[in-house]
DNA sequence: CTGTAATCGAGACGGTACGTCGAGTCTTGGG
DNA sequence: CCCAAGACTCGACGTACCGTCTCGATTACAG
């Protein structure tokens, strides 16, 4: 049942690869990162790069893949819930922007959305591949919340997970201001109760 | 007050060189834009473009001042404001997907949030002349429905601002859904009234 | 005097490998002759290539041989003998000249002998192969004039038959000339004289 | 009349390229000597070797111009003339000879002459600068000896040239047999007297 | 008649070099 | 001093082959 791989692809040379991506690009930054860099640090030919890959974007996409040890994948990730949404919500984007202001994964996760900005084919590998379980587990919690009577009934769960995620990318990508725990609560707070006066 | 310029920079080159690039990053893509083909297409020496710009990425961004003709500078430009802000807003965000589904746009504009991604000091240079200026205009249209006691009393605008727009540029770049206007109703929808029940 | 050839080598690709290169060399020119390009064409592994040969030029030397249907081992080779040298060497090289402005003939034998060039081994085996006996067989002819008493009696050989067929390959490598008949002509009734005027 | 050079070539790069050329042929052989390994040496980029030279050949062809210091082309070179032809081109084939068993040019030479044979332009050019020249001056030689008497009237100049020339060559190129100062020897007296037995 | 070991087609691998593109610097000559 | 033009060094591109190395799958010999 799996034994046979129809591939005679170097497991080895694969990991390599990823793992010198993902350094380099901490290193050096997206735009001097090159192909030959790649191979170099591997200690692997450039051709087996490109081999089995398109493009620099696809070998930074699977270096994120193999370095996020593809959790989204195994089994059902989730978020905490607790019963509070709020709370959950909180705690959760200030992890998110405990990451985001982590040095070891600022630049690869710049370059990655770079690339996915230029790349439709990327785009759409990354919309399967990691978005999309990251919004699953996302909207599961919300649903789940949403059947407890906290969130409105007809709620577009998908535009609910962009409002209250996507500000938070957008700050982090244009610098367009400090990602701090309170912008997390506030961002929530504001998500939760919305624009207008309640009552 | 005298008529002359400190500098002897020649006007018609700079112009020339803002319109090739602008023209070029939409023919051939972000990534292969060159200094060599934006001198070549101006009709001007590389050394002309290094003297002025100290990145691609500068150039990029003065063509877009150039192009946008550099409207968010002159006078106090506004967002409609018809005294009914939910509608005032989805006017503005259709617009805005408007724009951003056109062609001619598209990738001059995925081109110049790339740079901006990856380069902190055009990041500042953008905050200040372009998405600064915007953000302003926006959060008068909010702060006057405000003051109208539509919107809440506490509401920080600047989460206001990002928790209506962000998510729409979210998706435009990661091509994470489909720009309608429905979209636009819905988020201004969302945003105004909130995750939770009404009631 | 067992039937077992000790070798279990494939003839068939051993030919395939041959004639693909003679074909190849003939198409595309020594300098882009590849092993992969000879393996490709003959359907065969390049390790088989690589098994059975040390070197490009060793294969090339072989489709040699093959193609020359190892005449020049099968029994003695003769040139012609009419009693009359003079004409008997014009024939010769007259059908010399017309081999040498043969395509098909032409690029083959300018790989061969650019890898005799360089390659001191493959000029033995060259040497002894191929240039060897028709050596041979041009002395042999010169050596039945000698005794017929039209060369001199203390004439080296070596030297005579360098002298007559020398010039010749030369004005074919370096394109130094034409290859005409008439100058084949020339060739032999100046060598057979001499420079100097007789009388 | 000549200070201003149409061209903006820079000299001191030329040189370093031919010079590095000639070093390296000589070092690690013709087969091995690659435009990178030149411009390496010659602290050039590469493509200003690809800039003003077609081939590889081309370039070693211009550095054995700059090697030989043009010496064909600075006025009438000649060979020695005592009166005594059978001693001049002993002089001098033993002269050739030495130079072919220089360690220092057999290498290069070998490399011009493969070049040689497969690049009819290269061939053109070679016959126009080095061969040509060359082959004047030895004709000049004879024609002086054959004002004297000394040579057949109707001596075609360019076979016998190559006569005395061409086999010391081929015998070079192929490796067919040893170049002592006997073998010069033997074949000036050979071609001098002919086969033919006087009288 | 059946192992078993050499040979085969296939092609991935670590490398070297190719010839091209573009970066950013520098030089020349003209206005 | 600025400009167009373009040569320069340098680094990377993506490709072609090198010669080596597994991988099954024949295949011909030996037991």
């Amino acid at each position: 049942m799996s034994s046979s791989n129809a591939s005679r692809r170097n497991e080895a040379s694969r990991r390599a690869i990823l793992t010198a991506a993902f350094e380099l690009v901490q290193e050096v930054g997206y735009a001097k990162l090159s192909i030959e860099s790649i191979a170099a640090r591997a200690g692997v030919g450039k051709q087996t790069i490109y081999r089995w890959w398109p493009s620099k974007g696809a070998v930074l996409f699977d270096a994120f893949l193999l370095m996020l040890g593809e959790q989204a994948d195994t089994g059902e990730p989730a978020l905490p819930d607790t019963g509070d949404l709020e709370a959950d919500l909180k705690t959760v984007l200030r992890a998110t922007i405990e990451e985001l202001n982590d040095p070891r994964y600022d630049e690869p996760m710049r370059a990655l959305n770079t690339e996915i900005v230029h790349d439709p084919a990327l785009a759409a590998l990354y919309s399967e591949r990691l978005d999309g379980p990251m919004r699953e587990m996302k909207k599961r919690r919300l649903r789940s919340a949403q059947r407890a009577g906290q969130l409105a009934e007809d709620l577009d769960l998908d535009v609910a997970v962009e409002m209250v995620w996507g500000p938070l990318l957008n700050r982090w990508l244009q610098r367009s201001g400090a990602l701090t725990p309170e912008y997390a609560d506030s961002l929530v707070e504001t998500a939760l109760s919305g624009l207008r006066p309640r009552h």
